[in-house]
DNA sequence: TCATATATGTAAGTAACTTATATATTGCAA
DNA sequence: TTGCAATATATAAGTTACTTACATATATGA
């Protein structure tokens, strides 16, 4: 089974993100890639690359907070939604809905169903 | 209702652009642009900086072919897929099935479905 | 007469990524 | 005991698919 092409991906990471975030509370960011994985059964891997300067802008902007553990001689930092990070989840999983839906009216068009 | 982001489509535009033309047969571009509108509520809006460079693009590869024809003082430029664009059109739609696949999973996800 | 719709196009700029590189520990297999 | 895969985080340089701005021209309706 091919992975799904980087480009396609591309524009999804933070919502992605933020949403494994919502539904896994506090997370660190090696897991968080591997929770996407799992729930993508494999098609989707992010990037440490892609993904930790993410993590550190989320946090920036206050939508994250940070917590550093020391598990097994490893660092493991863990991230977890803010209330303002609550917020900005909910409206990323509402536009991410339409952007499936609206992509679903083109790969699966239904006639007569959209007449603009 | 909020247009999609664009960094969320960012990625698609082509998919789009050569499911649109596979299910419409010859197209222009303006022609493309509304369709896209129309099939997705308007939460789609294709740019025409980014639409034309696609299709020059896409027209040099050897995946579409054009024929120029003057509609009322208008110039149209049509573009349809060729054999070799109908091949890259099924693969790319199968990779956007597996993309909005796993994006489901992810926004919606099913406990106990998946595990790796 | 003036804005809106129709129709195509290029150039400059942005930013979200990818790829490569770096570091360090654990655990397992040869 | 050596060496590779997995675990864990991180930055820097480079790519590229776009957006934004600009450019041109006709038809149509208010």
């Amino acid at each position: 089974m091919k992975m799904i092409s980087t480009d396609l991906i591309k524009g999804s990471l933070k919502t992605i993100v933020l949403k494994v975030l919502k539904e896994n509370g506090r997370m660190y960011g090696y897991e968080i890639t591997r929770k996407v994985e799992e729930l993508t059964a494999g098609q989707i891997k992010l990037t440490y690359g892609a993904l930790y300067p993410v993590l550190h802008k989320l946090e920036h902007e206050g939508v994250l907070v940070t917590e550093s553990e020391n598990y097994n001689n490893r660092l493991r930092i863990y991230y977890s939604l803010t209330e303002k990070g609550e917020s900005v989840v909910t409206e990323k999983i509402r536009e991410m809905k339409e952007f499936i839906d609206s992509l679903q009216n083109i790969v699966n068009p239904q006639p007569g169903l959209n007449h603009a």
